[in-house]
This record gives C-alpha cells, sequence and structure tokens, in this order.
DNA sequence: CTCTCACATGAAATCTTCTTCATATGAAAT
DNA sequence: ATTTCATATGAAGAAGATTTCATGTGAGAG
C-alpha cells in the first residue's frame, strides 16, 4: 500500500521545508496573530507572510478567522505538537549536537549565517 | 523554547520533499535493498538514486550496511512508522479525497502528470 | 459613498535544488 | 596485480521555489 509517495504527501513536506513558514509555525504555536503581528514578530514583509501563509493554509497546518478588519491565524496544534516532538526525539538520537546539520550544499554560507541570526536557531 | 525554526528541522523535511527520495523510502519500508535493487523498482538512473541515498542517510532517514560487494540499504522504521501515520491521520481529515492537493503552481501540468504515474500515486 | 486599513496577489528577478552524464573509487574476483 | 562490479561523486544545465516590489481587493470606519 502506498503512503508516502503521493502529491500530497510531498506538498506535506514541502511545505515545511523552509524557514519563513517554519518560523510562522513556531511564532504561532505561542498565541494566534494577525498578519501584522508576524510580520513584526518575524522583522519580515507583510506581503511574504501572506505567501507564505497560503501553503500553511492549504495544507491545514494554519487556520484562520476574521475578527472585525483582521483576519488571526492559529497553528494545527493536535498535527504540529505530535510532529515537533517525533523530531525533537530523532534529533535527540542522531543529532545530538547539531553540528552535522548545520552545513547545506547550494546555500550561500553569508546568507546561511544571515538566516541562523533570523530564523534558524543552532541548538547547542 | 525553539523546536522548529532550526537547521535540522528544515533539512528533516526538505529531504522528504521530493517524489524521488519519498519513493526510496516507500520501497524500504517493503524490505533493504542495493542500490541497483531500488534503482530497478523506481525506474530510475543509478547514479540518481546514489545522490537522492546521500541526505536520506545523513539525516538518518536510511541505514546502510556493506554486504560483499554490494552495500544495502534499509529503511528507519521507527521514526517513519509513526511519521506517516500521523500525516495519513491529517490527510484523512483535511484531504479526504486527495482533490486539493493535486495541483502546484510551478509545476508543468505535463511533468506532473508523468510524476504521478511513476513516483506519486493517486489516492482516490 | 468614499476612504483607509489589513491583507492578498502578480510578476520578475534571484536563489536553490534536481537531474543527467561523465567519471572516480574501492573492494572483491580472477 | 589487474579487471570488474557496485556504488559514489562532480559539474553543468534545467527546473523549481522564494523574495521583493508594486498593485489589487474588500470590508469596515467616518
Amino acid at each position: 500500500m502506498k503512503i508516502c509517495t503521493t502529491y500530497a504527501c510531498h506538498k506535506f513536506f514541502a511545505t515545511l521545508a523552509n524557514p519563513t513558514r517554519l518560523a510562522i509555525v513556531e511564532i504561532l504555536m505561542d498565541s494566534p496573530k494577525n498578519v501584522a503581528q508576524i510580520a513584526q514578530a518575524l522583522q519580515q514583509e507583510q506581503s511574504m507572510v501572506s505567501h507564505n501563509l497560503k501553503p500553511l493554509m492549504e495544507c491545514a497546518f494554519v487556520f484562520s478567522e476574521k475578527k472585525g478588519r483582521e483576519r488571526v491565524y492559529s497553528v494545527n496544534k493536535e498535527l504540529m505538537e505530535p510532529l515537533f516532538h517525533l523530531i525533537a526525539f530523532h534529533e535527540s538520537k542522531y543529532c545530538p549536537n547539531g553540528r552535522i546539520c548545520l552545513t547545506r550544499k547550494g546555500m550561500k554560507l553569508e546568507r546561511m549565517k544571515e538566516a541562523q541570526k533570523t530564523l534558524y536557531v543552532n541548538h547547542e
């Protein structure tokens, strides 16, 4: 039986394989926020936040609700909590100090350091 | 506490966000195989399989062992089984017929149909 | 009804990843 | 020692994704 070779499964992972979207998920874990609040928390442009919220919505990783003039986004904790616990366990077992994972081939070093400072966090 | 905005977490998802690598994981769920067997099962070139096995190894999604002249790859079921169960549950809840997920903006339709036929499976 | 605020969308440029083809490596067989 | 088999690696072109800037939209306030 095929479980992971579906386009839905690819989209699931592809949507989370992005530092901006992971950061959005992370700050929504704390509390629901509107677009401007997310943008401010991430120090990113509003249009970038909107662009990245779209695939998160399509995958039901976040939900949204209109409140007056704003739109408030919240995270799907039922999915995200067990998912990140699974990853945390996996990392603690196979990537204890995070060193192996801290290089990426195509990515320019300068840009990566920038990403580390802003969106990523070094887990040492 | 930061749990998902690490590069390790990004790499986790990025590695699985690829049809070839998902297909490799899937056929290894059945039984361990060497590179040539994987290539044959997927109808892909050997070098492509090797290239894609590398990130899977780095993330400890697959393991390998030398056996004589071959190298036999096996999947990390401890991780993959709960991971795909989580996704299956999520999909059953939010993507019941798979329709919403079956389009992708940037992807050329022709290429997508090809991918559907070979690597992906339409879950209807 | 018009203005404005909050957000979404489009398109182009840039950046990243994937695939392919050619070649390298290394261990086992002869 | 040489050949051969199994797999890995490198580099370049193609394909795909992300970001940015400009603009569009629509609901609520005045």
